[in-house]
RNA sequence: GGGCCAUUGGCGCAGCUGGCUAGCGCGCAUGCAUGACACGCAUGAGGUCACAGGUUCAAGUCCUGUAUGGCCCA
């Protein structure tokens, strides 16, 4: 990436030397154009570089370290990603400007399962399966879909600004991060924490793999309860079965009811003959039988219960094909017969042994198939009894859709249930957010590094981390997929007899270990990839690899080891001190739904391979994006709006500012689409659709609004694969009206700064002591110090929206509004507000930088070439590049309260006096005479001519009798002051009206203060300066009110 | 079923350990092409903070319950 960069950065001119030349800023910011120019010169500064401990300059400061949660490969990057990345780049550039170490490193994952199935996909689209290609070809297809889509995510990275360190890039399944997979794997395994394991997993058949538990999606389904009679062996009646799921009833190994079910007792060890396959199976009994709700009323049962209502108080029990049979099953030492295949249709050839004539009919359908003919033979033998409508959750797989199935299979798991695993993440939990304190993990005490210092901001997370950990179960890694960690074990029967010696003297050399299953079957897991004589002797012992892959999450769980090189950096090239420089990290941000999938994993493994360290000490969580529809964008449902579109329509640092406002801690973000039509560039709301799943999307293909002839593709057509983008459909691009808000922000601030330069060009004068300064210098200084506490204290605390809320106060409000507009008389003539705007400038675009990369790095060489920056007690160090520049330090000396306040009554004077102006619609170019007591007086003097230039005042005197007769009084803390030349004349009852609207509003405010203060309790138990407080307001309000009274008695005589 | 979150002007949201005379952006209304900016400037209208109880001198903020919506886990 860096390759080409470096010519054409060569031709490019540099912002820095524009700057030099005295090149004008144009008149408004145009991010096309300023984008790849800053993009350059970071590059050419290696600016984002971060190094190991001991490395140069940047290896001696102190690490700061974020890994990126790595993007799926599977698509391009949305809105979400933006937001997750906007977050990490504010921090990491924080930082960096802080003088840290700092390290983004940024990196993709390989998402076994997705990316193999849009693959598939695009392969059935031709007409082709997996099946019909080598596994070694199909891997090599996914591979390329890999390649292009790497590169579009790490394009979409630097399109966003991220400052990850590019040079240190990781893929999940390169050769690194591979050696780090392959030696965990073997840790686990030799330390008897990876294991076979024969159970149901949750297998969806479509994909055919297994799936994690948290990979399996509840929905809920309209469906049916059918009611199936089962006859009793001995003639004497049958029992009634109600079920979800007929087809599984090939399966049936028992009946199970409730041993407090009064009908017990007569069919105690009898037997039932299961319809169709005529097996021979007992009545069981069970505590996991619901009651029907009569029964359930008469024997102390629970009737409220939902299932109570549907319940017969007999259950068919498949132990091969529903999780709660299987209990059941291993209670009762039932048999599991599998009656499917994989692909889950109904066979004979997985387990099911006893298969009737009548069976046999039911061998080779779909299992919906199966249902309807099942239900079907039951209806004609007059034994269905009834069908009911019943709606439940079924699980459904999150990547195929389709409801999964509890399938028995042979699988690899990870003993995630071990202390040592589950037991270390909850005692990494840091004590005041732990709400079980009292479970068994922490009982062991702390004592291992990192035990205690996991932190999760919002707090509330914390929670969900630690009821996953005490309620984990052991995580299944295995997947029957060909896009992924292939599982480093071969297995087989020896054929030779010196095959244990072999064996032994490997696993002793700690290059092999093998285990012995029940049945015999030997598992040797070989640990280093590069190790193919003892592949070549498991071979040659007739050893097969496991076909199998390794779940992502197992790779992911690594990442903040593997891409540091880990376990010997120095065996991949890497340097060996990366790994205690930068793990653990500083912090993890990422979505909630990840923090079971992830954060845990990744929490977990750290610990157990790096002796108990952390892999981060924080996790930021933050929101989630929707569309206008409040729809959680992804990119499987295709709703993802690429941020590509945001930065065309808006500019990197528009959407990047408006992310970081919009990211509170509580709420998530709703973000309202817009498509741009590709042929007028008008924006329009697309026309939606609701899909059959129930998701509103725009529809694939939209017609342009000017031209309904015109077609154009949705960015929902495009990521569905409902349309495809040509020359006579081109696709449509995205936008949303929210960015506005950011965008806005950065052309103020552009147009702010080219006012500056405008008026540095004098130089940027001596420095002085802030005390010598003008008042509204005094005032901005001190705000600017505030600020700089605020965007600190909110940085610090993972409180993004503060942040941007806090600078786009002060430059908008503070600075635009108040401190450019009062010094644009004084300023081109007075050096020393000159160095005043020059320093609280640039102290601007260093606080921004962080979020709005772009513009302000666009920005600063022009204000850095107007001369030195800084005054006594605000140090700006000097740079070239503001990505590396440093933070700015001010100190509190500098914040000057009496000045602050002043400027405050002064704001307030102005505001008031613009109010009687704009209440009479007052030209803004006429200049008005204003009198005033001798407090007023002194106050407008203190504001040397703010007031006067703000407020659009010709002339200022002390009041007197006399009342022109265009006069216009109002009351300002408790004085009468008297305003003239606003109109010709003045409309008596309007002034009426106006003043009594006031008298009503401090009546009303007065009332309320003295409530307070003829409140005893208040008195005596506020705290004083607050009871003060009410009282300075209260006789503030009594003299407005007196004023205002006299003033309408005078109005009136 | 368990857990978490939300409910504040037309819309989108702040309001952190209770002190608010409830803020911000968009939108709306009025005026302004003022030598940085109309992606702008100035002014204004608009809210009994979902509901019902409670704690407190004091509740948008804390507690309990109810309603509605969303998410996560089973």
């Amino acid at each position: 990436m860096t390759a080409s960069s470096q010519p054409e950065s060569d031709r490019r001119p540099s912002a820095a030397s524009a700057a030099a030349a005295g090149a004008e800023l144009a008149k408004s910011y145009t991010p096309r154009e300023a984008e790849p120019v800053a993009q350059a010169v970071w590059t050419d500064a290696h600016a984002f570089r971060a190094e190991p401990k001991g490395k140069g300059a940047r290896g001696d400061a102190e690490p700061y370290a974020i890994f990126i949660p790595p993007p799926n490969v599977t698509a391009a990057l949305h809105l979400g990603h933006a937001l997750n990345n906007t977050i990490q780049d504010i921090l990491t550039r924080y930082h960096r400007m802080c003088g840290m170490n700092a390290l983004w490193m940024p990196g993709t994952d390989h998402a076994g399962i997705a990316t193999q199935t849009v693959v598939e996909k695009r392969l059935l689209m031709q007409g082709k399966r997996r099946v019909d290609f080598t596994r070694e070809a199909f891997v090599a297809k996914v591979q390329e879909w890999k390649d292009e889509y790497e590169a579009t995510i790490l394009g979409q990275l630097k399109a966003m600004g991220c400052s990850c360190d590019f040079s240190r890039t990781r893929f999940t399944m390169d050769d690194v991060c591979a050696t780090a997979v392959r030696e965990a794997f073997f840790r686990l395994f030799k330390d008897g924490l990876i294991y076979r394991g024969y159970r149901l997993v949750n297998w969806d058949p479509v994909s055919r793999t297994a799936l994690a538990d948290d990979e399996v999606e509840m929905e809920e389904v309209q469906g049916h309860m059918w009611y199936l009679r089962y006859p009793l062996e001995d003639g004497s009646g049958h029992v009634t079965v109600a079920t979800t799921r007929p087809e599984t009833m090939l399966g049936d190994t028992a009946v199970a009811m409730n041993p407090k079910d009064p009908r017990a007792a007569a069919l105690r060890g009898k037997r039932v003959r299961l319809p169709i396959v005529g097996r021979l199976i007992p009545i069981v009994e069970d505590d996991y039988v619901v009651l029907p709700a009569d029964l359930a009323r008469q024997v102390g049962g629970n009737p409220d219960d939902p299932k109570a209502a549907f319940a017969t108080g007999f259950l068919k029990v498949t132990p091969a094909h529903d999780p709660n049979d299987w209990d059941i099953g291993q209670r009762h030492k039932l048999a599991a017969v599998n009656v499917m295949a994989p692909d889950g249709s109904i066979s004979d050839k997985h387990g099911w042994t006893d298969v009737s004539n009548d069976a046999k009919a039911f061998v080779g359908l779909s299992r919906e198939k199966a249902r309807e003919a099942i239900v079907a033979w039951f209806r004609e033998k007059g034994l269905l009894e009834k069908v009911r409508d019943y709606a439940h959750s079924v699980g459904h797989s999150y990547r195929s859709h389709v409801p999964i199935e509890p399938y028995l299979s042979e699988q690899w798991y990870v003993k995630v249930t071990d202390d040592r695993l589950a037991g270390a993440a909850l005692r990494a939990m840091a004590p005041e957010q732990v709400v079980n304190g009292a479970s068994a993990a922490r009982k062991r005490g702390f004592s291992a590094p990192g035990d205690g210092e996991l932190r999760f901001y919002p707090e509330r997370y914390a929670k969900t981390f630690e009821d996953w950990h005490e309620n984990i179960r052991d995580w299944c890694i295995s997947r029957q997929l060909w896009w992924g960690h292939r599982i480093p074990v071969w297995s087989g029967t020896p054929k030779t007899p010196d095959f244990d010696a072999r064996l032994a003297t490997l696993s002793a050399a700690n290059r092999a270990h093998g285990i012995t299953s029940a049945d015999g079957t030997r598992y040797v897991c070989v640990r280093s990839a590069g190790d193919a004589e003892s592949v070549r002797w498991l071979e040659g012992e007739g050893f097969v690899q496991d076909p199998d892959v390794l779940d992502t999450w197992f790779s992911s769980a690594l990442w903040p080891l593997s891409t540091l090189g880990w376990p010997d950096p120095q065996a991949v090239g890497l340097d060996p001190a990366l790994l205690d420089t930068f793990n653990p990290s500083d912090v993890l941000c990422t979505a909630r739904e990840i923090i079971t999938l992830w954060v845990s994993r990744m929490v977990m493994f750290n610990r157990y391979f790096m002796k108990g360290r952390l892999p981060f000490r924080d996790v930021f969580i933050h929101a989630m994006i929707q569309d206008g529809f409040g729809q959680k964008m992804s990119k499987s449902l295709g709703n993802g709006v690429d941020p590509r579109d945001i930065i065309d329509s808006h500019g990197a640092d528009a959407m990047r500012f408006t992310l970081c406002q919009m990211t509170t801690n509580t709420q998530d973000v709703r973000l309202p689409v817009d498509a741009i039509d590709p042929y007028s560039g008008e924006t329009f709301a697309p026309k939606t659709f609701v899909t059959p799943a129930g998701y509103t999307v725009a529809e694939a293909i939209l017609s342009s609004p000017k031209d309904p002839s015109k077609k154009m593709v949705s960015s929902y057509g495009a990521a569905a694969g409902a349309a495809t983008p040509s020359a006579e459909m081109p696709l449509a691009r995205n936008t949303s009206a929210k960015f506005d808000f950011g965008r806005n922000f950065c052309t103020k601030l552009w147009n702010a700064t080219r006012f500056a330069l405008s008026n540095l060009s004098g130089g940027t004068g001596d420095p002085v002591e802030v005390a010598g300064l003008p008042l509204v210098d005094r005032w901005i200084i001190a705000r600017l110090h505030r600020t700089q506490h605020a965007i600190e204290d909110a940085l610090e605390n993972y409180r993004f929206n503060e942040y941007a809320e806090a600078l786009y106060d002060f430059v908008w409000r503070d600075f635009c509004d108040w401190y450019l507009e009062a010094i644009k008389p004084t300023v081109k003539a007075d050096p020393r507000q000159r160095r005043t705007l020059r320093t609280v400038l640039d102290a601007i675009l260093r606080f921004l930088h962080p979020v709005c990369p772009f513009v302000t790095e666009t920005l600063w060489p022009h204000v850095i070439a107007t001369g030195p920056a800084g005054l006594p007690g605000i140090d700006l160090a000097p740079g070239k590049v503001l990505a590396v520049a440093a933070w700015p330090s001010i100190r509190c000396s500098v914040d000057d309260k009496a000045a602050a306040e002043l400027f405050t009554r002064m704001q307030d004077l102005v505001n008031a006096i613009r109010n009687k102006r704009g209440e009479r619609q007052v030209q803004p170019k006429r200049r008005i005479r204003l009198e005033a007591p001798s407090e007023i007086l002194g106050l407008i003097e203190a504001s040397e001519g703010t007031v006067e230039l703000l407020a659009g005042l010709e002339k200022v005197a002390p009041l007197t009798p006399e009342r022109a007769p265009d006069a216009v009084a109002f009351a300002f803390e408790g004085h009468e002051i008297i305003l003239s030349g606003l109109v010709d004349m003045v409309d008596a009852g309007a002034e009426r009206a106006r003043l009594t609207k006031v008298i009503a509003e401090r009546e009303r405010q007065i009332a309320g203060f003295r409530g307070k203060l003829d409140n005893a309790g208040y008195v005596a138990k506020a705290p004083p300066e607050k009871v003060e407080e009410t009282r300075q307001l209260l006789a503030s309000a009594e003299a407005d009110l007196a004023a205002a009274r006299r003033l309408l008695a005078a109005l009136a005589g």
